[in-house]
RNA sequence: GUGGGUGUAGCUCAGUUGGUUAGAGCGCAGGAUUGUGGCUCCUGAGGCCGAGGGUUCGACCCCCUCUACUCACCCCA
């Protein structure tokens, strides 16, 4: 191109029509499901304080590491675009202390995460989230009724093949216990682990069981699983968990590979996994992290959250497209007069609701008619130099070809007659 | 950060061993006897063939560099 053109950044994309209605369906259903379990928005910043996410994500984390678009602002302040947006909820409800509007809090939201990692299928530099987070409910109750509200979503969307994995990563009375057996399981087999679960061992031993490398999968076969590590508290809540989702007919997996990225969780881990989206398979993904509201400043309050991948979710919905909210006539006139005759009738009855269009371009009734074809209306109101002198516009019925003719003056009024 | 693939019209793509005016479908615009849409037909607009350099009488085509996109590794939603 000889012009330069200024394009979006590199893995930032942008929703376009019909897309974009697309999205909102999908957003307005889950908007629908989230207010009816009782869940209320929040609209949060998009812009952080770094260290909110080095301290809740965990530092040495890759997401934290080197995924984080993180830059110094005009006074030197470190800021971090989210990279996701649990950190923040809790920021928030520390911050306006939410815990004292009531004892659960039932919070969700919509919007954009950013991460700076090579894009791919499924995965975008910005991308966006549906999730939501309970706060102040520390029963295995409340994990399976939000995944029994998930499977539901995905239902409702018509989506098959998401597949419940589970797994539980235990409290800080027992996972600590576990992490040090397992880092000597992994020391005494370091030879045959690849690079960065070597350095894994000592920083987050955890993640060399979910390493997709052969070699480390192959080593980590019989690694001892977290299962048999879980205190008491933690297995009753885990079977707890499995009994009710048991009950309640929502199939799934037990995976004791199942680890996640971020540290904050306990207890319960779990993603929702689709075949057909690539290597990037989770559509959904989260936990229990009771520790965390803490961690960051409030008091000791148990939660349980997830988020969805927006593009990840519309992947699996195919491309049936959604209906075109379109407007219901168009006003077709023939001639410079009957422009400048239609053009107040127009402007009123779009003050009262949007119902009709009006072309300026004086285009041939043909092309008129064309374009109102393509834009969907059912109506065409036509208006030339012989329906001024007679005092009566033709109306057609684009769907039957019926026509009949309307006096001008009462033109708004029978419009509005015809609406459905 | 590391690999592979691909950049030709708004979109999806053809383009013969390098040869003169670069094509199709869709979309867009106009038309097919007076002022009537969808189907069909005709016509038209729209491309420095991603950028720069090199080889050659001659490059969309071959070579090099860069860049963008894309898939995968990695990581995760």
């Amino acid at each position: 191109m000889k012009k330069i053109q200024i394009k979006t950044v590199k893995g930032f994309n942008e929703i376009l029509p019909p897309e974009s209605f697309r999205w909102r369906v999908v957003e307005d259903k889950f908007r629908n499901l989230l207010e009816g379990y009782g869940f209320a928005e929040l609209r949060l910043a998009l812009l952080e304080p770094t260290e909110l996410f080095a301290r809740s994500i965990g530092g040495e984390t890759d997401i934290v590491e080197k995924e984080m678009y993180t830059f110094l602002d005009r006074s030197d302040r470190s800021l971090t675009l989210r990279p996701e947006a649990t950190a923040s909820v809790v920021r928030a409800y520390n911050q306006y202390s939410l815990g004292k509007l009531s004892e659960i809090n039932k919070l969700y939201y919509v919007g954009p995460m950013f991460r700076y990692e090579r894009p791919q299928k499924g995965r975008y530099r910005q991308f966006h989230q549906l999730g939501a987070e309970v706060f102040g409910e520390g029963s295995f109750y409340q994990d399976a009724e939000t995944l029994v509200m998930l499977a539901q979503f995905f239902h409702t969307l018509s989506i098959k093949g998401a597949a419940l994995h589970l797994n539980s990563l235990g409290c800080e009375a027992c996972r600590p216990a576990y992490r040090d057996h397992l880092k000597d399981y992994l020391y005494d087999r370091q030879e045959s682990l690849c690079e960065d679960c070597r350095r894994r061992i000592s920083e987050n031993p955890l993640r060399a069981l979910d390493c997709k490398n052969p070699q480390c999968r192959e080593a980590v076969t019989d690694a001892p699983p977290i299962s048999g590590a879980l205190c008491d508290g933690c297995r009753q809540h885990f079977s707890g968990l499995c009994g009710l989702l048991d009950d309640t007919g929502l199939d799934y997996q037990v995976n004791p590979r199942l680890v996640r990225g971020l540290d904050y969780y306990t207890r319960t881990t779990f993603e929702f996994l689709a075949g057909d989206l690539g290597a990037q398979n989770a559509v959904a993904a989260g936990g229990r992290y009771d520790r965390l509201v803490e961690e960051l400043g409030g008091k000791a309050t148990p939660a349980f959250g997830f988020a969805i991948g927006f593009e990840r979710l519309m992947m699996l919905i195919g491309s049936e497209v959604a209906p075109l909210s379109s407007p219901f006539a168009a006003l077709v006139p023939i001639g410079e007069e009957a422009l400048r005759y239609l053009f107040p009738i127009h402007v009123e009855l779009n003050r009262k609701a949007q119902v009709t269009t009006l072309g300026f371009q004086q285009k041939s009734l043909k092309s008129q008619l064309k374009k109102a074809d393509k834009d969907g209306v059912t109506y065409a109101l036509i208006v030339g130099p012989d329906e001024l002198n007679q005092g009566e516009a033709l109306c057609r019925n684009m769907r039957t070809k019926e026509q009949t003719r309307i006096p001008l003056s009462r033109l708004g009024e029978a419009l509005r007659e015809l609406l459905p």
